[in-house]
DNA sequence: TTTTATTCTAGAATATTATTCTAATGGAGT
DNA sequence: ACTCCATTAGAATAATATTCTAGAATAAAA
């Protein structure tokens, strides 16, 4: 019990307080070494070494180092969660339910992307590239984190549908239209291989996805 | 010197024959392993026993264990390469230049893209999965076989672009907006998330790309 | 405040796995 | 048959992950 891996975390339980704080410390001194030499590439001794602590120590936080990098990922997809969440409630509730509207969220869910991918870039490279890390337990946690997303496509877009202005596909297609010219853009610059930063586009994918889902 | 990874060859070099053989049947198994346990999962001694040869000669042919996991990644890019330059060969030169044909451009590299990833679900994954390992030397290797899509994108485009029919946007962008919805499905559905298979969307995909590029 | 229980830290000991090394083996060319 | 060189084998070594035992810190109870 008293399993918390977010990166920034209220006082909420008495029982936090030293010993969780050592434990996100750790997450984020890990998350420095695993972005600079990958996972495989960093050793226990590196992450000891980092956190000026003991191996004693980090078995005792994490039981090994497979869930040292789970806990990263997980921790940075709470952090991608806490923008997208602020970007969605900025976007008031149910108003005038027209194209105009419709598109505007289609922006809020590009954007908060493209902000969050650009704003902590080494984070989101390593979050990339470990979603097929986190096994198991931990898998209900993440879906927890990532339902903001698939919440708000379900939910906020199906008026739209009816509504005839947002194509009636399968959510999960909905999203990947919507997200995967972003996300496929985003890895290729984060790994070296685009010059033009993902935000410099962040208009164009878009207004991308809006073309790609609305009914024509 | 000597160095060849693609997985099918036609008989080019006399030299090839025993030895070459073997390294491909190494690659074919090894595959097979990394796609079971993962590449952290697999130990060399795995590897040893699926090929039924000795860790010397594992280490003849490949320096390190790297060394194996890069070349199948790099074998799986040559294979889709393949199908890709097919696709793309079935097109025809340069004949009406009107907004039908610019589709049918697009929904060849949908196409290739979709039914590669569902032919070789496994080996796309694993490809997926992988892209970050290749580095160093192997990297022209790399941006030689990634061409046909990219070469593509810039030559067979640009007539099109110059005609308002595509937007006039960087290839790179061009590209993703693309097939960036069918690799994030792709991702989605490869790790068991999605329960429908990339394949049922072939058409959606090849329509939203279109959409997504068209000038309105 | 003292006692007790519990969590946490340390680092040596162990186990697992990757890599190197030296000696055979086998086949192609002579 | 002989030589050469690529290949194979598997034991020896090195690097690394994990476990284990004891002790220190902290919290809880008295």
């Amino acid at each position: 019990m008293n399993e918390k891996n977010g990166l920034e975390e209220g006082p909420t339980h008495k029982a936090s307080s030293r010993s969780e704080q050592k434990k996100q410390q750790i997450l984020l001194n890990a998350l420095e070494c695993f972005v600079l030499h990958g996972v495989e590439g960093t050793t226990i001794d590196m992450i000891r070494e980092a956190t000026q602590t003991s191996v004693g120590s980090l078995y005792h936080h994490f039981g090994n180092k497979d869930a040292i990098a789970s806990a990263v990922f997980i921790a940075g997809l709470r952090d991608f969660g806490q923008l997208l969440k602020q970007y969605l409630n900025e976007l008031g509730q149910d108003d005038a339910m027209n194209e105009d509207q419709a598109y505007v969220g289609v922006k809020a869910l590009v954007y908060a992307n493209v902000d969050w991918i650009s704003t902590q870039p080494q984070w989101a490279n390593y979050v990339f590239q470990h979603r097929s890390r986190v096994k198991g337990v931990h898998e209900n946690k993440l879906s927890g984190d990532m339902n903001h997303f698939n919440n708000f496509i379900n939910n906020w877009f199906s008026p739209y549908i009816e509504q005839n202005l947002i194509q009636d596909l399968p959510q999960e297609v909905l999203a990947s239209l919507v997200i995967g010219p972003v996300h496929t853009y985003a890895r290729h610059w984060l790994a070296g291989r685009y010059e033009v930063s993902l935000k410099e586009h962040r208009e164009v994918f878009a207004e991308a996805a809006w073309q790609a889902i609305k009914v024509a």
